[in-house]
DNA sequence: CGGGGTTCCTGGCCGC
DNA sequence: TGCGGCCAGGAACCCC
């Protein structure tokens, strides 16, 4: 579901809906995995922050010249949306709602309960160990091909599987792991790769998700932004969901197989190990 | 602890 | 039209 360009669409859309405002109370689907939604209520909302495929809303209360902070995070899993709205709609998937004071409502959708929703002190991600164990982000200049190697070599399981780790590089899932080792001509079995295929990879996750991100993320199903459109970039896809079709580089035929559990697409011809 | 398998859910689609 | 089987963008959890 939505990977990394998906939520910054999100995030993007949904901060200036609820900067400022403030929750007058939550309430959730009585599943362990949404019932914090309740513990954002009274706070005002900062911002609204993202961090991988994790939206964290920042959340303020001033209450007798105290300053008392939580994040409340959202994890949209593999269906999950949010919106913001006037009037709750009959909907059998709304996870969770917060009433805001300025009559509207923010609402989180999640067919498949894949999601998740927390509300914790700032910087406290116990409870949710891939956050806490989250990698850099993919445009943080701090992320050099350098230490993206080192990273890559500390591990020798596949490199599709430590791609979606999140630990070595936060916000890949399964499409833009294809796409992004498509373009780099890395097989997705490989395990160790050399400096100069690892600095070829970053830079190829890089377009990958800025252009995912222009294009305002893939849309198969499910994914919407707060506006309700869907996104454009599942006509930019070269290699996922094109298994059985020619490979846009050499023509050969497109293979697929389960790696790590995961529904894998490469190129035999190109994506050598 | 790292790594692999299992599990949580529902709906859409395909083939019979 | 109905039904079984399979598939799906993710990550928590359990066990070795």
């Amino acid at each position: 579901m939505p990977e990394l360009p998906e939520v910054e669409s999100i995030r993007c859309q949904l901060e200036p809906l609820i900067a400022g405002k403030r929750i007058l109370n939550g309430d959730s689907f009585p599943s362990k995995k949404f019932l914090q939604a309740k513990l954002a209520s009274g706070f005002y909302v900062k911002n609204v922050n993202r961090r991988g495929k994790y939206l964290i809303l920042n959340l303020e209360n001033e209450s007798s010249r105290k300053i008392k902070s939580k994040e409340l995070i959202i994890h949209l899993g593999m269906t999950g949306s949010v919106s913001v709205v006037r009037e709750k709609p009959e909907d059998l998937y709304i996870r969770a709602q917060w009433q805001l004071n300025d009559g509207q409502i923010l609402l989180f959708r999640d067919i498949r309960r894949f999601g998740r929703i927390a509300v914790v002190n700032p910087g406290d991600y116990k409870s949710l160990p891939t956050l806490n164990n989250i990698g850099p982000e993919p445009f943080d200049p701090k992320l050099t091909a350098i230490s993206f190697y080192k990273s890559l070599s500390s591990s020798k399981s596949h490199i599709k599987t430590k791609l979606l780790s999140q630990r070595i590089i936060a916000g890949l899932g399964n499409i833009y792991v294809d796409e992004s080792l498509w373009r780099s001509h890395i097989n997705p079995v490989a395990r160790r790769i050399g400096k100069e295929r690892s600095e070829n990879l970053l830079i190829s996750i890089r377009k990958v998700l800025s252009e995912a991100i222009e294009n305002g993320g893939t849309t198969f199903r499910d994914y919407r932004t707060p506006d309700g459109l869907t996104g454009k970039n599942q006509h930019n896809l070269d290699c996922y969901g094109r298994a059985g079709k020619a490979c846009k580089k050499c023509s050969s035929i497109l293979k697929n197989r389960i790696i790590g559990q995961r529904s894998t697409t490469w190129c035999p011809q190109c994506q050598i190990s």
